[in-house]
DNA sequence: TATATATGATTAGTATACAAACGACTAGAT
DNA sequence: ATCTAGTCGTTTGTATACTAATCATATATA
């Protein structure tokens, strides 16, 4: 008789990373006083580190598919928290940077952002931070 | 004058949290040969593990929230790899259980989802991913 | 130059994910 | 017995996330 495997939901990688992420998720919404998804603010913390990008530029920095940063960058621009324009060099791109606004509320949200951080491996110690960030890096 | 505090996203765990989700989303897909997608597939293994669960139960065991446990059930039923009846203790409650060839399906599926982990931890040692899990697990 | 290939962006469709508001029901306290 | 607090489930709305198809524009190379 084939014995039955046996799996356990709860000891799988993505299962455990699936529920970690939900909690970092839950800390961001939490601590973040303004109106910023996590992936609003990672579009423009990295617009903020890189300059202007080009929409896909910037998706690949952030990790977003080509959709879901069109998806971001179309709600920031309603924000008004980024504009955009033709890139003069390519007629296909577009640039997109951040406004005056947009730059004034991500430095403002930066610190927050900071805090989600700590808040997040807060049951670490920093050479237990240094060692998860470590083994993370190298499953990517 | 007011120093500016440099964020690299790259650098939050956040970031680097969801970049390898992302990956282990993308090696669940590519290794599934059926028409399962990461939580459909957590759903009926908890299933299999516990029995029958009411829909809310099913939903906190496997982190999902109770309108997102609505969608992934209501697809399951649609696919008939789940069936939902009333409990006859609680008129409020549906029994979510497998159908036979949701047992079937799942009872397949379990050995890919073995490979998935595997292969999502492929750059750690044995001892690497014991100690990544344990520290992981002390973030929830 | 002509063409093949690659890249940038949009759109449609499916699937999570969560907040908020609602109605139905249970169980515990009084 | 009734009131109340909590639970179960649905629905609506917003926001990721990815696939596939499509179109426009660039670039490389034959």
């Amino acid at each position: 008789m084939k014995p039955t495997k046996t799996y356990i939901l709860d000891d799988q990688i993505g299962h455990i990373l699936r529920k970690v992420s939900q909690r970092h998720t839950s800390i961001f919404t939490s601590e973040m006083p303004l109106d910023l998804t996590p992936t609003r603010f990672a579009a423009m913390a990295k617009l903020l580190e890189q300059g202007p990008l080009s929409q896909n530029e910037l998706g690949r920095l952030t990790a977003m598919d080509i959709a879901t940063i069109k998806g971001v960058v179309d709600r920031l621009r309603v924000r008004k928290l980024v504009e955009s324009k033709k890139d003069p060099k390519d007629a296909r791109r577009q640039l997109i940077k951040l406004t005056g606004k947009g730059e004034d509320v991500i430095q403002a949200a930066i610190p927050d952002a900071l805090e989600v951080t700590k808040q997040t491996v807060d049951a670490l110690t920093k050479a237990e931070t240094k060692q998860l960030l470590k083994l993370l890096s190298k499953l990517l």
